[in-house]
DNA sequence: GTCTATAGCCGGATAGAC
DNA sequence: GTCTATCCGGCTATAGAC
């Protein structure tokens, strides 16, 4: 703590998380990392045992950054439907990045679904965060299947990255972004 | 033609095919293909030259298989919003592969659109068969929009992929196939 | 057409000097 | 804490015998 290592350590996580996104967990070796940040090599391995470990500390920091991004919803208004709407938005700035790369929680675990159970379970859990903040917002509302209704609002999401990625379509995003706000009114009013 | 040699042909893009599916593109080698085929490593360059080569023809199979399925909906009834429920009901047979791997179209493509752009134009052809297809089953109905109706049916099947592989919940996938059904009707009757 | 051997490279990981 | 040198293994790809 306070140390000088502590930075770049950070800097690592900082690093990797993005190739993680543009490139893949697979894909991404120590060079690349190395080469982002100008640290050397040899030198990760003062910070992180393996390269899954890199992985978890990213894994972390997105749950640590996307909890704070949901509770500044919170703290900006207590109508949990304007809330789900401005979750919606802050989705909406990230759309020249999802058509590139996909959504960075949903490629990366489809990714490590793939022959990686110990590290899916890991990246699952920004889905985890996610799924129960959108379920509480529902909640609050008292509108029943909560949680049935946050699986449907995050499968609308992934759905739209996966094609606004697969086609590089922005005008689908913008559309999709529509539907989205559009279907979140459509469960909370009356 | 008619050698011997495209029996082996064949089975390298079956195994191949096959593994990229569940381990992904990027981390199936040539030695996990040997092992599934018994065909020794080296031979592979026989009958493809690179490793890209293997996923052109990986691709070209499924647009071909996907083709002659399409097919058999056309010839199994003249009722368009009936051959989009038989659609529906193909998907419904691959549950168990879905919950453990993803849609083999859909996790395909998102890992080549990271870093391989001449790749992920090829993996991007078997959607573009899907939506042409849907797209033509609401032209038969005359109803508007038919492309934005086929991007949105795609990206219901997507978003279920995702969702279900990314938490192996198979209550949610038969959820999510009921739901789908629904709204082939919801949009084709009437 | 089939198979073995191996080149040549790059990956993750380690050892140890400073 | 930082950095270099290096091991070892696996990878794609090639050469060439049969």
């Amino acid at each position: 703590m306070g140390t000088k290592g502590d930075g770049n350590r950070q800097r690592i996580i900082v690093a990797a998380d993005n190739l993680f996104y543009r490139r893949g967990y697979n894909k991404t070796s120590f060079q690349d990392i190395s080469d982002a940040t100008g640290i050397p090599r040899g030198n990760f391995y003062y910070y992180f045992k393996t390269k899954d470990e890199i992985l978890n500390a990213v894994v972390d920091t997105r749950v640590e950054e996307l909890s704070t991004m949901l509770k500044s919803c919170e703290i900006q208004t207590d109508d949990a439907r304007e809330r789900l709407l401005l979750f919606s938005n802050m989705l909406e700035r990230n759309r020249d990045d999802v058509i590139e790369s996909g959504c960075p929680i949903g490629s990366l675990c489809t990714e490590l679904a793939k022959d990686a159970p110990v590290l899916h379970d890991k990246s699952q859990q920004t889905f985890l965060l996610l799924r129960d903040w959108i379920k509480r917002q529902f909640e609050i509302l008292a509108i029943t299947d909560a949680d049935n209704l946050a699986m449907d609002l995050l499968a609308k999401i992934q759905g739209a990255a996966v094609m606004s990625c697969v086609f590089n379509d922005s005008d689908y995003v913008n559309r999709s972004h529509i539907e989205i706000k559009r279907w979140i009114n459509e469960k909370t009013l009356n």
